[in-house]
DNA sequence: CTAAATTTGTCCGTATGTATT
DNA sequence: AAATACATACGGACAAATTTA
C-alpha cells in the first residue's frame, strides 16, 4: 500500500482529521464538558470535509458518550472518553473468531443427528440430495461454497427444531461476515473438496439410515477435517 | 442536474419495481435455485434505480434468506421464499415453541460444563456466586427469576466463547418473549424453587472443581426438573 | 502461475427533504 | 421564521474477493 500518486489521494483527510482534532481537544480538557461545538455545516466547512463524513464522526463520538446532539439546539461536549469504561458491557457481540466459531461448531453440530433421525423426513432428504448434487457440479468455488451452505441449511431445518435454525443461520452470518473469507479460500483444494463432498454423502446416508452414530461420528471427523484444514495446514 | 422525465418523476421509483419483479420471479419458479442475477450495477440500469436502491432491495432479500451474495462471484437465488421461513434470521424468535426451546436447551447446555472448566476464572465463579445468593435471598418470583438468568448468563460468560453466549443470549429472549412467562410462573413453587437452588449450588461447586462430568449431569438433571415441571403437570 | 477483468463491499461527497427548537 | 439536527438517496472512487484468460 505505498502511495501511488499524491494527485488524487485525498481520500480521507478532513473526516479523520476532525475525529483527531476532537478527541484530542476534549481529552486535554481545552474543551470543558458543556461547551457547543460549532454546527455541522461549519465543521464541514472548516475541516474540509462533507457534512456526512463531519455527522459520522460525531455519531461514532455520540455512540461513545462522548458528545450529546440536540436537535434543534446543537452539539455539546458530555464527558471525557475514559479509556476505562470503553467496553461496553451491553452488546459485546461483535468479533467471533473463527477459532471460537469453529470450538462451538464442532460441540453443537454433532447435536444434530439426534434430532434428524427422529424428525426428518424425505422431504428434507430430498433437498440434502440435491445440494450435494448441485456442490458436486459446480464448477467455481463461489458455486460450490453456496451449495454448501445451503446443505448446512437442509440438515438444520431437517431438525425440526427453530432454535436448531436460528443458531445455524447465526453461525452462517458470523462465517460470512468475519475474517473467515481469507481463510476459507486458502484452505479450499480440490483434494479437500472432493473430501468434503464424500464425508457429505457419508453422513447423509447415514441420516437416511436412522443410523445417528455414525451420522454423528461423521459430522465429527468432518469439522475436525475443516479445523485442520483452516488453522494447521 | 436532473431530467425532468415525467415517466421517473415518483420517489419510489424502481426499486420496488425491482423488488415485485425478482419476488415474482422466484416464486413463480421462473428463476431456478441458485441461478446467478445480473450483477448490481446492470439491474441499476435496467430499473433505472442507482446501484444504492438495488442494493437496498438486494440487502433485504439476502436478510430473508431469499437470495446469497458472494463477493467477486455475484448474487445468486438462494430459496424460495416460502411463508414458514420468512422469518427474518436476525433477532425474529419466529414462534419457537417452549417444547423446542427446551429441546435445544436439554441438548446444548450440559456442553457448556465442557468449555468452562477449561477457561472459567475465578472472577466468573464469584459472579455466579453473587447470582445464587441474590437469588435465594429474593422475595419475590419475579425477583428469583432475575437472579436466575442472571446466573445463566455468568455461566455463558464463563465459557469464553462468544457464539455460545450469544446463543444463551437468544435462549433468554425467546424465553422472555414467549408465553413462557405463564408457563414458568405457574410451575413455581416454594419447593420447587428449593430444589432449584439445591441444583445450581451444586451446579457451580462442580464447575469450581472443574468437575465436568458431575456438572454436566447437574445440569441434565436440572433441565429435566424444569421440562417435567413445566409439561407434566 | 500470473495478471487482468468482473463483482460485491465500503466509504465519501453531494443534494434534498423533514422535524424540532 | 430561522437555524439546527435527522434521514435518505444518488453517484463516484477505492478495496477485497473471485473468476477468467
Amino acid at each position: 500500500m505505498s502511495e501511488k500518486d499524491a494527485s488524487q489521494v485525498v481520500r480521507t483527510d478532513g473526516a479523520k482529521a476532525l475525529a483527531r482534532y476532537l478527541l484530542e481537544e476534549i481529552n486535554a480538557g481545552r474543551m470543558a464538558v458543556g461547551l457547543k461545538l460549532p454546527a455541522e455545516r461549519q465543521l464541514s466547512e472548516q475541516f474540509h470535509a462533507s457534512r456526512g463524513a463531519v455527522r459520522r464522526v460525531l455519531g461514532e463520538l455520540k455512540s461513545r458518550g462522548v458528545i450529546r446532539q440536540v436537535v434543534g439546539s446543537g452539539t455539546f461536549v458530555a464527558a471525557v472518553p475514559d479509556p476505562q469504561t470503553r467496553g461496553v458491557p451491553t452488546t459485546d457481540t461483535g468479533a467471533i473468531s473463527p477459532a471460537e466459531l469453529m470450538q462451538a461448531r464442532m460441540l453443537i453440530e454433532p447435536l444434530m443427528p439426534s434430532l434428524i433421525v427422529q424428525f426428518g423426513t424425505s422431504l428434507d432428504f430430498a433437498r440434502m440430495d440435491e445440494c450435494i448434487a448441485r456442490s458436486e457440479a459446480s464448477l467455481s468455488v463461489g458455486e460450490f461454497e453456496h451449495w454448501d451452505g445451503a446443505l448446512h441449511e437442509a440438515l438444520a431445518v431437517a431438525t425440526h427444531n427453530g432454535f436448531f435454525r436460528q443458531i445455524l443461520t447465526f453461525a452462517t452470518q458470523v462465517r460470512e461476515q468475519g475474517e473467515w473469507g481469507r481463510l476459507k479460500q486458502r484452505s479450499l483444494t480440490p483434494e479437500r473438496r472432493a473430501q468434503y463432498e464424500q464425508q457429505h454423502r457419508a453422513l447423509v446416508d447415514a441420516l437416511k439410515d436412522r443410523d445417528e452414530a455414525t451420522a454423528k461420528q461423521v459430522i465429527e471427523q468432518h469439522l475436525q477435517q475443516i479445523q485442520k484444514n483452516l488453522f494447521n495446514r
